[in-house]
DNA sequence: AGCAACAGTCAAAGCGCTTTGGAAAGTGAT
DNA sequence: ATCACTTTCCAAAGCGCTTTGACTGTTGCT
């Protein structure tokens, strides 16, 4: 069933069909309410391509992700990722259309979006702290936001990110308050700008309490629990070995946990770890009371929030950019602990 | 640049412009050419709106996932799977897109699909043993594609899966021969087809061998780290605790593996754990050696199959429905061994 | 009664592409 | 020179929708 074919039933040009289902105002109420009525009678839908066409909106945001032989960009973050901002989406009526691509041509698939008008605007995963999508889509004029945010750019653009600088300077913190000087940082691809992020707030604490900084407790991998645990399990066999891990994601701190008893060390007591934890939706920091003391911040929310934004921006264009900050919050878990005393 | 400008550039008419450059042959050698350069240099790509509403077809697949509260299609298994057929789709041409929904309304969301023309067809994810989605999308007439299979229906369908009977039929038989004869199943929710089906194999071994099936030993649960570690746990526990866990995901094995070390044990002397690994990228069994002995299958690649085959489908559509079964290979780690001794 | 304003409706144009049904030009055989 | 094909190109219709501009009645006001 198409409008024609409806309106006809109807007695009704397909404009006024047209009308009535889009809710303009000219429209005579009863008539309105015959046309609804047979429109979910007939199970009426509008061919969204046709309706693409006409109004010259795409209806759908798009999300590029590069798959290169390393698991950068985290999967299964980005998976309660766009389950959030797909929440968002199918309120607003819209498509999210993702492009797997394998990180080279990145900038053509870009530039293949926006001239096909295959989507009304992007969604920016995993910002490196030199980022060159973001002046290719200002360039292009493709409207985006950004998951994160990064260095300095002379016009501003959408993001939302957490305060990762900040909540690892509170990690970092409450472990020296426990005591622990040797604290060992399971950090992600630094590259990344939350990492890089995350490094400077815990660098800052150990330069305000003059604790030395020693590269080796600082690493940087993707992050898996195969990293995780080398990174830890490395440290771990320092002569003088950290008692505590800041890891940089849940996973990563599974890693962690294993080399820890690996080396025939308990967690808590022998070494503290502290994660970030994404709040991912199949793998849950513990049940009602939580494993490991954590950053803790919705991908979910961010999802959610970041899409709604996004569509802000592109029903307002001429309006400046939205920016945003979600705050992490420290929950304490049973992973952290006073520092052994050293004899 | 639309066709419309870009045919006037060069002189020539629409038609021949659309034509050289989809490949119909009633088009000069030399003209073709000079299209095909002048498209290059002004980055010239058909509206895919216009192009789907002209022929009739969206070029679009659609993946449908419901997100409750429970997370039972998991989440990174979902991942890497769609990172797979994205990497098809785009070698063909096609787009992904993803409705995430409530799944209380999972119907209303396939209707709309095909009434709305969104998608020239979908990819099933998580079939469960009673499927309703495959009957109403063989009523609608909307092509899909199955990862897994399920019960019989009239009509035969397109559908990709493991052979998970016959893996854990394997996995089993594996650790009975190492003297092994309380094995406790740490399965996935048993209303989902792949879980059913393990089971099944888990049973014949025992029964085969006249292993008594103790109910206590089976647990059915969503594949967390934290359903994996309260259902070992609660297995441990027990007077009679099984020297054996078969584990449906690394991630439940990774619980697992918690809760034997938390009970005091050590994996592989005390306690073999197999686990089904669908070689996530982020989550990976281990570097270069396993760390748990499982039975592997790439959900990715499934992905990439099952993909190219409802393209297949679509393009074919008087063709008979193809299926395909992937064999899980069971890889030898470090965390099985032979049976404790009892004494 | 006469006129402006307005509510409600419609025909038709247009979005950017594909495809049908020719037409013009070229080729070889008669 | 004529005919029968081919080859190569084109004008125009059509996909299903939105939107412009215009056309009817009604109503309200003088």
């Amino acid at each position: 069933m198409n409008l024609k074919e409806l309106s006809q039933t109807l007695g009704l040009s397909q404009t006024t069909v047209s009308r009535a289902l889009n809710g303009y105002p000219e429209v005579n109420g009863a008539t309105r309410e015959r046309v609804e009525r047979a429109a979910r009678q007939f199970g009426y839908r509008p061919n969204v391509r046709a309706k693409g066409l006409a109004t010259g909106r795409a209806l759908a945001i798009g999300h590029v992700i590069p798959i290169g032989t390393k698991p950068e960009l985290v999967n299964p973050i980005f998976g309660d990722f766009i389950a959030g901002a797909g929440e968002t989406y199918s309120r607003y009526g819209y498509e999210m259309i993702l492009s797997i691509i394998d990180g080279r041509n990145e900038e053509a698939v870009y530039r293949g979006l926006k001239s096909r008008r295959a989507v009304d605007g992007v969604i920016i995963h995993g910002p490196r702290i030199s980022e060159p999508r973001i002046s290719l889509l200002q360039e292009i004029g493709l409207p985006f936001a950004v998951h994160g945010r990064t260095g300095h750019f002379d016009k501003p653009f959408t993001w939302l990110d957490v305060n990762n600088q900040e909540a690892f300077r509170e990690a970092t913190n409450y472990l020296v308050d426990l005591g622990h000087r040797r604290i060992g940082l399971v950090n992600g691809p630094e590259k990344l700008d939350f990492a890089y992020r995350r490094r400077v707030g815990y660098l800052e604490v150990l330069n305000r309490h003059d604790i030395p900084v020693d590269p080796a407790l600082m690493h940087s991998d993707p992050m898996t629990e195969d990293a995780g645990y080398a990174a830890s399990r490395a440290m771990l066999a320092l002569p003088d070995p950290p008692t505590a891990l800041l890891c940089a994601s849940l996973v990563s701190a599974l890693g962690a946990r294993r080399a820890v008893e690996e080396c025939g060390l308990f967690m808590a007591r022998d070494v503290s770890i502290i994660t970030h934890d994404d709040a991912l939706s199949y793998l849950q920091n513990g049940g009602d009371t939580p494993i490991f003391t954590a950053t803790r911040s919705s991908v979910r929310d961010a999802g959610r929030r970041l899409a709604e934004m996004l569509l802000e921006a592109i029903a307002h264009p001429e309006a400046p950019p939205q920016t945003e900050v979600l705050k992490a919050e420290l929950v304490i878990g049973q992973s952290t602990g006073p520092a052994p005393r050293k004899d």
